[in-house]
This record gives structure tokens, sequence and C-alpha cells, in this order.
DNA sequence: ATTATCTATAGATCTATAGATAATGC
DNA sequence: ATTATCTATAGATCTATAGATAATGC
């Protein structure tokens, strides 16, 4: 029997083991879907496995969450490190961000939306997994601070820009879940980067 | 019998008629927790009220969805109107804001954490409740233009920095669910005062 | 007379597991 | 021998409704 049929479904490549193939379906579900939606049906079904399966490798609906949440987090700061470049021309550094930012939101495991669900999740998933999130995000604030230092100096206006980057970036994203608007996205993600332009004109940095 | 009795579930003012406490605890829950424990059972122990009488005043789920979305937009400008002051010494209208901004959070029906709720539910919900939320939106953003606008004139970058105050708010409402850090809130609403502080610097505004 | 609410329950999911079977590594 | 997967299903929800009863407005 061929493992995935439903045309509804995303096909997520047969040869990848179950375990896989199930962290991916529930990753994509994910970027689409509210939680109410994500059942261990739809996963299986999406992943081509069933139910056993996934009990076998994550051992509760729980323990999925927290596998997705794990690589959920490497993938957000690894996309994230893509996006931001430490040297070079302040508005060629700020085009490549809003490039990669738009790319991030636009792809079907968007770790962004996923970020923001599994955020709202937070209360019922594990301490460890909230700490992960935490840490994430942290960490990417703290990446983009790197960037942003370089033409801000190590100041607390680059450390406030970062968060200002960060929170665009995430409503932006959200946002676009709303509408769709791949223009408004672009346009949003414009205006973010023209506020940091214009900062940079302030006498003293 | 006593209409509220268990000690888990807020307390709802039973003096008010069925449909209201069902929709308070509906709006209440979203502000909470995710929609998967949006469940009847839930809405109707918190509301003091049983499922025929939801089914009665609101048809079906989705239809209490859709009136808590309404009820949401309206509260939710009401209380952004609160916030927005549109004349005086900037420094004094932007602490005032950043007050504002910071109840509307930790409220418990938080409108802003209903708001990034029922977007991320808004595949799920009706055409017009998604409508409704982007004009809310919009208006929201047109409202804090309008504020800004008394200070950098009626330019491009009193449309950017309105973006970046409502998208620093959301992704503070965000923030604070994940974390908990009342302290954090605050500093995160003080760094969005800061960097529009600093563009109120750049020469010519 | 109409509006609002309740008790009781049907029917449809949903999570998770028992037990059997296939695939893999030594 | 161990690891991974499947069929089949138990038991616990969850949404929604049928039908009876209480509260309200004229």
């Amino acid at each position: 029997m061929s493992a995935i049929a439903n045309p509804d479904d995303e096909v997520i490549a047969a040869s990848l083991p179950g375990d896989e193939r199930i962290l991916l379906a529930t990753i994509e579900a994910l970027a689409e879907m509210d939680p109410a939606a994500l059942t261990i049906q739809h996963i299986c079904r999406r992943a081509g496995a069933t139910a056993p399966t996934l009990y076998y490798h994550f051992g509760s609906k729980d323990g999925l969450i927290a596998a997705a949440i794990e690589r959920l987090v490497a993938d957000w700061l690894g996309l994230l490190d893509a996006t931001v470049a430490r040297e070079g021309d302040l508005n060629v550094t700020l085009d490549q961000a809003v490039a990669g930012w738009r790319a991030m939101i636009l792809a079907p495991t968007s770790p962004v939306m996923v970020f923001v669900w599994v955020t709202l999740l937070a209360a019922r998933t594990s301490e460890e997994s909230r700490a992960a999130l935490i840490r994430a995000r942290d960490r990417s604030q703290e990446m983009v601070r790197g960037a942003v230092a370089v033409y801000f100096g190590d100041t607390a206006l680059a450390t406030d820009l970062a968060s200002t980057v960060v929170d665009g970036v995430i409503s932006a994203a959200l946002q676009f879940h709303l509408d769709a608007d791949a223009e408004g996205l672009t346009e949003r993600l414009n205006a973010l980067v023209r506020v940091i332009r214009t900062v940079a004109q302030v006498p003293g940095h």
C-alpha cells in the first residue's frame, strides 16, 4: 500500500523514516493551522504513518510537541543566522535581511509562525520547552543585536533596535497569516527597515 | 443550585444574563489558554451555564467565536483609544501610552492576546470575522499614527512608526505570555518608546 | 405566549494501547 | 534478537440536540 495517498495532504518524502516524517508533518501543520486541528490522526495521515508509530517514537502528544519545539529552535536560529550579515554597507545588509525575513515568513514551515503558535501553547507545554523557546528568542535577538551593533556600536540603542526588529518580523508574520497579502508583507518589512535607517541618521550614531 | 461553584474557574457575575456570561467566559478563556482547550464544556463551566444555553444564543461554536471577535474588536479599539493621547509633551504622551499598553496586556481579558489567538485561528473563522480583525488592526494603527503625527507630522515616517508601535505592543504581549515576566514587559515597552524618542531627534522632524 | 434555561444523551471524534507482523542489524 | 510498523479497538472526551421546565413580558 502506498504510504501517502490523500490528495489533501502535503507529500512528505516517503523514503524518510517514520519518526522524521511525523516530526516534519507536525511542524508543517503548526505552520498552517491552529493546534486544535493538530490531531494525531491528522499528523499521521499527513506523515503517511499510523498512530502506534507516533507513540512508539514520541511516547505522547506532548512528547511530540516537545520534539517539534526542539527542532524548531534549531531551524529558527539557523535560518535567522542566514539573514543576519555582520559587515558591509548598512543599506545592503538591511536589504538582505528583508529578503531573508520574507523568505522565512513565506516558507511552508515558517518557523516564525510555529514560534508564535508554540508560544501561545506555552501553558500546555513542558517547562523545558518553554525555556527552550525563551532562549531561542533571546538568542535570535542577540544575533540581530550583533549585526546592528556593527553600525550603531555596542550600545543600549543597538539592543532596543534588535528588539524592534524581532518584534517587527514576528508581527509581520502574524499579519501575513491574517491577510495573506504578500505585497503588504514586503511593505511591512520595508517600514521596519526605514525606521532603522532613520535612527541611523541621529547625530552621534 | 449556585451557578458558579468550581474553584478552578474565574467567577463571572452571576447576575448577568447567560449569553453575556458565556461571551465573557469565552473571551477570558481565549486570553489565557490555547483554543484547543476552549471546549464548550470549559466555557459553560466557567460561565455557570449549560451547553443548550450556549447553542440557544450562539447557534454553534463558530457562531460563539464570531460573536467573541465582534466584542473583542470593540473592546480593543476602546482600550487603545484610551492609551492614545493627541496633544501635550511627547515624553508625557509616550509615558502614558506605555502605562496604557501595559495595563492592556496585563488585563485578565487581554485584548492583545485574544487578538493574537484569533488571528491564528483565522483559517477556521468566517470571512467576516477575518475582515473585522483586519479592520481592527488597521484602525488601531491609524489611531496610533494620528497620535504620532502630532509630533512627526503627517508623513510616511509617522506611518512607519505607528506600525513599529503596534508590532511592538503585540510582540510584547506574546513574550509576556511566554515568560510571565512583568518587569521584562515594562522594559520591552520602554525600549519601544526609546526608539521613538531617538527618531524624534533626527534633524528635520 | 415567548424567551431562556436545564437534564439527559446521541453520535462523532480523539488519545492511546494491546497484540501481531514486518524490517533491520548482528 | 531488536527495532519499527501495522490492524483493530478501548475508553474518554467533545459538539450538538431532543424534550422538559422555569422565568419573563404583555
